[in-house]
DNA sequence: CTCTTTGATATACACTTGTTTAACTGAGGA
DNA sequence: TCCTCAGTTAAACAAGTGTATATCAAAGAG
């Protein structure tokens, strides 16, 4: 029985003015703000799923009251729908990052981009499972689909400035139309390893998963053994051409 | 305003009695309810999500009342975990089946299940937005990760069964230790694709994928081009070992 | 310093949720 | 034929949901 509670809120405002003191509270900048929200929105949905992360438990989370949620959103699920678009833009820039930050040949920029997305921290529990509980509604929701088209779009991009140079490097075709469906299965397989690999559910280890997406792809391009597994060493003997078109076997 | 509700519930089952009649039901048996219920539930999650699938839709969607939930399984949660395994097993049952379906050598064996799992009905975007919502639940729930490793042992199982006797075929190395990287590695691509294509942001047509996977599967397992895509031709040629080795190029 | 603005709080509201309980009824056995 | 039992309904329940609104106070402008 609520009795208790009911018996506060007969006289609630009044309780509190005189007992209590309103809560004390900072003027924050829209951005930041926003952010804070958008970022306790992924905390929730990551701790406690969909249908456990409320308005209230969200809110809780960045320390501010639920009125807020209207004020810099119009609706939780516009909430929702930012935090979405937020997590796809850090999950996208993180990956082109590290591709962009490494020097070298366009061999180690590929290698370390495939890499990339199978270790810490992109390859993260927490992150595959907020991003599969997105995927689900991406079906029901137009914002929803247009914001994974735009995160694969961008995805798809990278990918395909990445496998060019190498393929050229390498003396192999590299139409547009090539390097296109080589990102879109190279895509696929990373997409999968990530997903597998991230739920970990314990069949293999997951520190192969690196090794193993670089000799694959190694395969899918169809470039020497080693090329992207010891960027530095098969680089060489493909760069004198000597053996373009040496193809190993896996011991 | 719930005035009008408010005033027939001030006397609910004086009125039902007079007035209306209890609804007509069939009592039938344990499976057969369960299931019914079980597939309302998949319905209403793929048409609602997550969070639209109450128990009173689901109830709705098979025809009985709410308190049926309660008397076939322990609670809601209770019911969409048998759902979700329900789905696993289906989604598993039809991947195996497609390929023991197939008479033919281990090449056209292989073929026919990655093309199986990239074409109606095993790709489609219901089926994909499920598998998402219930993957997003997977870390929070120790029954969801048991269905799911379950699910995913079964299917590397599955594949490890199908890529060995090619490889034997093709006079490649097929120690227990490559077969399983192998299917780990098709495994990723066969999911990445799977998921991005039966959501199809639009970026390519759907039926290039098909094709894209039996090349790219070739290319993996280092088979000669064409063993996947049109096994007819090439089988001959590999079973000569007249180029057992022999690598080609996209055009 | 005072005034004004508006970010922020606290509360109220209407509604939905999952679960529980009591009443009813269809079907098979004696 | 009646009786019993379990499958099923219908109603009630407490808790929680997202949203709206009235109030308050922090911080910058004058």
């Amino acid at each position: 029985m609520p009795a208790l509670d009911c018996t506060l809120e007969t006289q609630p405002k009044l309780f509190n003015c005189i007992t209590m003191s309103r809560k004390t509270f900072q003027r924050l900048s829209l951005d930041v703000r926003r952010r804070s929200l958008i970022e306790a929105t992924l905390t929730c949905i990551a701790r406690d799923g969909l249908h456990g992360a409320s308005v209230r438990r969200i809110t809780e989370e960045a320390g501010v009251t639920v009125g807020l949620v209207r004020h810099y959103f119009g609706s939780k699920d516009d909430m929702i729908r930012n935090a979405y678009a937020y997590l796809v833009g850090q999950l996208t820039a993180q990956a082109s990052e590290s591709a962009r930050a490494t020097e070298g040949t366009p061999e180690a920029k590929l290698a370390s981009f495939l890499r990339a997305n199978l270790t810490k921290p992109n390859m993260d529990e927490k992150t595959v499972s907020l991003w599969a509980t997105f995927i689900g509604r991406v079906r029901h929701d137009p914002d929803f689909a247009e914001i994974h088209r735009d995160g694969y779009r961008e995805f798809l991009n990278v990918l395909e400035t990445l496998i060019e140079p190498v393929l050229i490097d390498h003396g192999c075709p590299h139409s547009v139309a090539i390097c296109r469906n080589h990102a879109i299965a190279l895509n696929g397989l990373i997409d999968g390893l990530w997903m597998e690999g991230a739920l970990n559910s314990g069949l293999y280890a997951q520190d192969i998963l690196p090794d193993l997406i670089t000799g694959a792809a190694e395969r899918l391009l169809e470039l020497p053994a080693g090329a992207l597994s010891a960027p530095d060493i098969a680089l060489q003997s493909a760069r004198h051409q000597t053996q373009p078109k040496q193809q190993s076997k896996p011991s």
